[in-house]
This record gives C-alpha cells, structure tokens and sequence, in this order.
DNA sequence: TCAGTCAAACTGCTCC
DNA sequence: GGAGCAGTTTGACTGA
C-alpha cells in the first residue's frame, strides 16, 4: 500500500516540480530499467511472452508509462486502480512485502490511497504484519500464498497488489481467460508498484508520506526521470562519481524460484542467454533479474569457494574462467580439485590422511565443461586444442601449486607436509631419530613430488602433442578431397571382397558336397559350416563398424 | 526495536 | 552492445 503513497510522490512531483525539500522523490519501486546503458531492458526480453499475465506484467515500462501517463492525462480521476494492476514496471517477482501483500490488504478493505501507509517511508513490513504468523517461515509461507494467490488470480489479480482488489486493469483490459498455468509455480510477485490513485495527489496527508523519498529522478510510472543538475538532492548521490538512480527497490524470489535458480546453478554455473531466458520464463522473473541473480550466486559460490582453496592451498582463480584456465574449478563436488595423496586437502586437520576416492586424480574433476557452458567471453578459449584435456592440463592440480610455494621454502629449510610428520615420526625405523627420519622423508617427497611435477609437465606436453598431431591429421583427413572417395573404395571393395569370399565358400561348400555326398558323417559336418557360415554374414551385414575391419583385412 | 546478515540490484570497468 | 567481474548500496529478513 505504501507503494501508492510512493507512486503518488512520483506523480505528485511530476506534477510539482519544485519538489518539497522533504519530498525525497522515490524511484519507482520495481523499477528496473535503468537508463543507464549497462542494463538491458528487461522489456525487449520479454515481448515474447505469450501469456497476457506476462504482457501485463512485464510490459515494458516504457509502454506502460506512455499508456499511463497518457490515461491519467486524460482521465486522471479514474484511472489510478487500473494501472495499479498493469502499470507497475518491475515484473517483480515477489518484490517487498508490500506488493505481497497488496492483494492481502485490500481484501481486508485497506487497500486504497491512505489507508495503511507507513509512517516510515516503507514500503514493506506492514502489510506483513500478522500477529499469529511471527515467525519467518510463516512470513515466508505467508509471502508464497500470497504469490501463489496473485498467481491465480492472473494478470489481473496480480496486478492486484496495489489496486488491491479493486479495478483490476488498467487501461480497461479485458481479462484475458487464465492463461496455462506455468509448468512452475512461482511467477514474480507482482512487485510493480502501484500507481497511486490520482484523486489522492492532492491529499494532503500523502505530503507526509513522501519525506524518505530520496530519489533525485523523478519518475513516472515505470520510467524514471533523472531531474536536471542541481535538482537532486545531495543524499541521492552516491559517493562516487554519479548519483545512484535512486531507492532501489529490491525484490524478495518466493522459494521455488531460488529453488528453481539454485537447481540450475548446481547444474551450471553460467547460464546461455536461451536457457537464462527459458528459465526467466519458467520461473516467472525477468532476464535480467535471473542473470542477475546467477552473477551474485556466483559471486558468492566463488567467495564460499575461495575460501575452501585458501585453506587448501589454492586460490579464486581456479574458479574463473580465464585464457590460461578455460576450464575452471566449477563443481561443487568436494573434491572439486584433483587431489593427490598428498594433497594437503586430503589431510584431515589432524593429520590423518584420507585416502582419496579410487581414481580421483584422474576423474574426480567432473567434466565441468560438458555441463557447465562457459561463459561467451571464454568460448573461443575452449576452442584451442588442449580442450579435451580440460582441467587437466589447463588447470595444474593443486599439489603443483603447493609444490612450486613449497619449492621456494623447501629449498632451503624442507618444511614437512602437514599430516606427513606425524605417520612419519611414528614408523621411524630404529636407530634413526624421529626428526632425522622424518627429515629425510620429507627430503625424499620432495623429490618425488618434483619428480612428479616433472612428470606431470612432461605428459602433458606429450598428450598435447599427440592430440595436436591427431587433430591435425583427423582434419587432414576429413578435409581431404580424396577422403570420401577413398571412403566409398574402400567399402566398395569390402562388399566385393565380402562377395567374393562369401561365394568362395560356397564354392568350396559344393566341392565338399561332391566329396563327401557319400558320406553322411561329412554332410553334417558341412551343414554345420554352412550354418557357421551364415551366422558368421549375417554379423557381417549387421555391424558396420566391422565393415571397417574387414577392409583392413581385406 | 535495532543491529547484523543476506541478497537483489546498481555502478564502473573490462573483454569480445 | 552484451556479458562478466568486483565492489557497493540498500531493502528484506532475523535474532537478541
């Protein structure tokens, strides 16, 4: 409901341009097409929606600010309820509470103009407030039913919110026959703010409602205008550079989009424009908003992660993509990193070691790239030849890399392995001091993992080259002109030789005949053949992969 | 009620 | 121009 008090402050001041000094004009809640270049319009991605809901919904603010402010042009006595429930510009998800609950509050007759707006400037909180549902999980069920219950009601019960239950659409759209229920639940909350209803422009007890608008823009609708130089207000300029556009207006995703967002996280960590959009639609959000919201998730996947490397000896770069590591650390296994024994990883913190999963050096780095599209920008970077070796090559394991920072240090003063010194110390062999012992068998791994190392660098530039070289002939190959040609030849000649063979034995099954028609004993044993002998074409004529063996034998 | 935390959105920059 | 990342802002939520 406070969204109407905030819209009307937009209009109100679209209307009195010398804004109250404690008018702090408020973006539009849910606004989320900046004008600012880096931020697509949600709209353009979303004019392929086919279901009125979204037309409603997510109709690009522009659109709906032109429709709008031409209605309260003309009409601006009626017209506030309808565009509370088509105008509003953030498709927004669940945004706010106070969106959630605009259907809640209007249907307990709050719902218009002046009724529950809160004295603090926000928009949220208020409408929540059920004393019998105290505690989160209520507020969060509480916000889903919500969601769930604008959902049913469509584009108009969405729009629902501000218009609370009241006029529905706005530009007197006929409500359209419930589209098809998404395959998902969770369409955003109707979180556009609803615009104010004009006939309160002039309340005066709105006045007070707008002293926490902090925006320097004005904005109607879903467009945000930003007021000339020295308009703002300084509190709206960020500290840096240019002023923020104002109070953000944040949504709130019900569960079952996280759910749906994180289910596709797990799946890949970056998302391709179509499937972002697929999802988006799925999930009732808008492009950006799932673009978003996967570029915080990664952000905060990469800091939980860098972490985990920082302890283990690693570090964020194995999780970014980048020209030397096209294929970084994306898994969210545990043992995302090829682990050798003697990884520290793999060392309990009491030293213990745990014996890695059999073959984890080699496989335990799931083939990220097979499941994790890489983001555009490292595209052209898989393409290189190394590719198929993925992390492998691309990326050293992390024994390596604690190698080459224990290479310094052990050089000099050999610093035992954690988890090492401990099994060490303990099997010493008698006559040996613990510390000698243990000394020379850190001496010894050092080696070894030098060794290791070497050998590690070695097979890799071997594989590279064989790979290399195969690929070089495979296109060769393939490029060839002769290539087909040859190819038909050669199973040409595989039929024929096939033929011939076949009527060889056929030649030579009637020779047997002729031989041994005396013989009965014999006679069976040609059947015998002869049975052999078609079951052994009729493989022949099923597999085509041993065509291919049959022509290098022929 | 309020401070702390989480998370959605924003800004600035870079890369392709 | 679009997408990514890092940093930041700020609304929503939580627990004392």
């Amino acid at each position: 409901m406070q969204q109407h008090s905030h819209q009307y402050q937009q209009h109100h001041q679209q209307q009195h341009p010398h804004p109250h000094p404690q008018h702090q004009p408020l973006a539009v809640p849910g606004h989320q097409h900046p004008h600012h270049h880096h931020h697509h319009h949600p709209g353009a991605g979303h004019a392929h929606f086919p279901h009125p809901a979204f037309l409603t919904h997510q109709l690009p603010p522009h659109q709906h600010h032109q429709q709008q402010q031409h209605a309260q042009q003309q009409h601006p006595g009626n017209s506030c309820q309808p565009q509370t429930a088509s105008s509003s510009s953030s498709p927004g998800s669940t945004i706010s509470d106070s969106d959630n609950n605009h259907g809640a509050s209007s249907a307990n007759g709050s719902g218009s103009g002046t009724g529950n707006s809160g004295q603090d400037g926000r928009p949220h909180e208020l409408p929540n407030t059920n004393p019998d549902e105290d505690s989160s999980v209520s507020r969060r069920l509480t916000q889903d039913r919500q969601q769930q219950q604008q959902q049913l009601l469509g584009a108009g019960g969405a729009g629902g919110g501000g218009g609370g239950g009241g006029v529905v659409h706005g530009h007197g759209h006929p409500t359209p026959p419930p589209p098809p229920p998404p395959p998902v639940i969770a369409k955003p909350m109707p979180s556009r703010p609803t615009p104010f209803l004009p006939h309160t422009l002039n309340h005066p007890h709105l006045h007070s409602l707008l002293a926490h608008c902090r925006n320097p823009y004005m904005s109607v609708g879903a467009q945000v205008f930003p007021l000339p130089p020295g308009q703002g207000f300084p509190w709206a300029h960020s500290t840096r550079g240019k002023p923020r556009r104002g109070m953000m207006r944040r949504a709130v995703f019900s569960d079952s989009q996280r759910k749906g967002l994180e289910k596709r996280f797990q799946q890949q960590k970056y998302i391709s424009k179509p499937d972002r959009k697929k999802l988006a639609e799925r999930l009732g959000l808008k492009d950006s908003q799932v673009k978003i919201w996967f570029q915080n998730r990664r952000m905060k996947w990469r800091n939980s992660k860098e972490r985990e490397l920082l302890a283990s000896g690693g570090s964020r770069d194995q999780t970014l993509p980048n020209k030397n590591n096209p294929n970084p650390d994306l898994s969210d296994a545990k043992c995302d990193r090829p682990l050798t024994p003697l990884s520290p990883s793999l060392l309990s913190p009491n030293g213990s070691a745990t014996p890695p999963p059999p073959g984890a050096v080699a496989k335990d780095e799931p083939p990220t790239a097979a499941v994790t599209p890489k983001s555009p920008q490292s595209v052209s970077s898989r393409s290189s030849p190394s590719v198929g070796y993925g992390l492998q090559i691309s990326s050293p394991p992390p024994l390596l890399t604690s190698l080459k920072m224990g290479d310094q240090s052990a050089t000099a003063t050999p610093t035992p392995l954690p988890g090492t010194t401990v099994s060490s110390a303990a099997s010493s062999p008698p006559g040996v001091t613990a510390s000698e012992f243990q000394a020379k068998i850190n001496a010894e791994m050092q080696k070894q993992l030098v060794a290791a190392d070497l050998k590690f660098k070695l097979e890799n530039s071997i594989q590279e080259a064989k790979q290399r070289r195969f690929e070089q002939l495979q296109q060769q190959l393939h490029h060839s002109p002769h290539f087909s040609a040859m190819r038909e030849v050669e199973l040409a000649a595989a039929a024929a030789a096939a033929q011939l063979h076949h009527h060889h034995q056929q030649q030579q099954q009637q020779q047997q005949q002729q031989q041994h028609t005396q013989q009965q004993h014999a006679q069976q044993q040609h059947q015998g053949g002869s049975e052999f002998m078609k079951l052994y074409y009729d493989d022949y004529d099923d597999s085509n992969s041993d065509s291919d063996e049959e022509i290098s034998v022929t």
